[in-house]
DNA sequence: CTGAAAGCGCTTACAG
DNA sequence: CTGAAAGCGCTTACAG
């Protein structure tokens, strides 16, 4: 249970380096690789990895820094990533941050000194710290789901899924309209889907739109969503920045009786399965998360393996008209 | 970038253990302390942290083998258990296995090999080769999720909750019901959710239950509801192992404008978020993972520690009763 | 407070 | 095909 290539050598009654040999399929008689199958077997022997990664110097181990593991996207992702990863003889090690923004730096120094190949890091802000680490630890990065010039990046194109969306709700003949985002921190969710959203609603002249701001949960958004459905002047559609957002709009109109899509058009972001299961079904953009894991690990590989790798890699994404969006006339 | 104990020492003009001191909180004189400081950080010196566990012979990570990370059990027992882990100074290394049962056995020699100090499996079905693996390793290994009597198990109490659902519905006066489940190789999902069902329809004699089986995808659910729903006689409430299949379910009923609750009731299982936000809200059993996942974490880090715990531990469960079943006269 | 030395368990040229 | 020896980067008694 507690033995080392050293003790069965000397079973064996061979020199450890045979032993070593044999574990790492060198040049073994067959009598003497019988033998040392035998006794390995015998006493459960189960080599240190700490000593062989020493001498090694490196593992076959990809790290992925997530701000939080409970969302679709991040599970999504992630599944893809290990997926591929797995494939290709790497081993996942997955560091939750919970959303705080100093975690994500701890993580990649720690990361680094566990000797990992390389690092994926789910970015939603990132600061001056993070690219310092970066550039200390000195091992391959990449950001998915941001991006920075000096990073290797893979991002959705939020933008324009924004404004997509924008033009649809606008073709629909919707004018006045309230768009529920997050914290404009988060580069892609906050910024990147609003902006090409204002960019559609620029280019029609009467379009009408409030602002508001949630947070990821679909409780906050049943809250947030509340203020926009009480007040005296309701707008004909809610634009989500995210599927869960769309959901707790939803809730609040169904709390209300308010009904989806005749009195009040809802769309989200995202392409969440459950969006597709209720009723309405949910109008919404869907991305290709599994996929986007699956890139990053490839890339990854990759730059572990010091090939070539886009400085930015841009996802497709998916409109998918449901039911949630009426027309205006 | 590449340097090492060594390097540092020869820099400052101190020996390596002096710095080994250092870096480990022992004691080294004020002056020594702010040269070595300094170097290390000009250097940025990362300690190699495979040397560090070779001589400690241990490492503060904790293994996690799930099976799969895009459900909401997985996703939420998992952040809980990170929680926990950390905030005792521990790591979480999580493993996919993707549902594939050899590699949650590869996974258990992998862990070990690793030196990680615990591992907790979330086990869905446990074979010989889990438990000799189990012994095999000589690591501390939870099993949550099922149960085993030679290993520590922490379960929820399925068979109970399939009682609860069963009464319900037969108080609620339905007498043809089908019950919409999942592989019995899953003991917990697919055998202890059926037998305590079954155990409460036994006691109502004009009860009438069919059994179908479904995979866990929403998408395999809706396929399975639509043969019983286009069956000639329609039951007056399908009982559902999951809240995804549930969702399923109330999906295959939408399309055929079937309404719930008025023309078909339905439950589900598991208690997960959205079952609250869609119309109607599901009513279903609401099982504590996340605090499953910390409980798992405690118990792995007393075992680490060799003090006791609980061989078995059953979790606590909620019965939420919401909109989705109708009274049946 | 500090240093020299041995050792953690493995791998890897180098001889034979 | 096989063995002796050095070394990976760190820690830890043991002296001083």
């Amino acid at each position: 249970m507690k033995n080392t290539i050293a003790d069965i050598a000397k079973i064996v009654g061979v020199a450890k380096s045979t032993v070593s040999r044999y574990l790492n399929g060198g040049s073994v008689s067959d009598v003497t690789r019988r033998k040392i199958e035998q006794v390995i077997k015998d006493t459960g022997y189960i080599p240190n990895s700490f000593a062989q990664s020493l001498k090694a110097k490196k593992t076959s181990m990809i790290g992925a820094i997530v701000p939080r593991l409970d969302s679709f996207s991040a599970s999504q992702t992630v599944t893809g990533m290990d997926e591929e990863l797995r494939q290709n003889g790497y081993q996942l090690l997955i560091v939750n941050t919970n959303q705080n923004l100093s975690r994500e730096i701890e993580a990649l120094y720690d990361l680094a000194r566990q000797k990992i190949s390389g690092i994926i890091l789910f970015a939603t802000e990132i600061t001056q710290a993070h690219l310092t680490a970066v550039e200390e630890i000195g091992i391959p990065v990449i950001f998915l789901g941001q991006q920075h010039q000096k990073v290797y990046s893979i991002i959705y194109n939020d933008f324009a899924a924004g404004y997509d969306i924008g033009q649809y709700i606008l073709t629909k003949g919707h004018r006045k309209i309230a768009y529920l985002g997050v914290t404009e921190k988060d580069e892609a969710v906050g910024l990147q889907r609003k902006l090409g959203f204002q960019k559609a609603v620029k280019e029609q002249e009467k379009a009408e739109v409030d602002f508001f701001e949630s947070g990821f949960r679909m409780s906050a958004a049943v809250e947030a969503a509340s203020g926009i459905l009480d007040g005296l002047d309701r707008p004909s559609a809610i634009v989500c920045a995210t599927d869960n957002i769309a959901l707790g709009v939803m809730k609040a109109a169904h709390m209300r009786g308010i009904q989806i899509p005749k009195d009040l058009s809802v769309t989200g972001f995202g392409g969440y399965e459950v969006t597709e299961m209720i009723h309405p079904g949910l109008t919404t953009v869907k991305y290709g998360y599994w996929d986007g894991g699956c890139l990053a690990a490839r890339q990854i590989i990759r730059l572990v393996h010091e090939e070539s790798v886009d400085s930015l890699t841009v996802l497709h994404y998916e409109f998918m008209e449901r039911e949630s969006v009426d027309n205006v006339e």
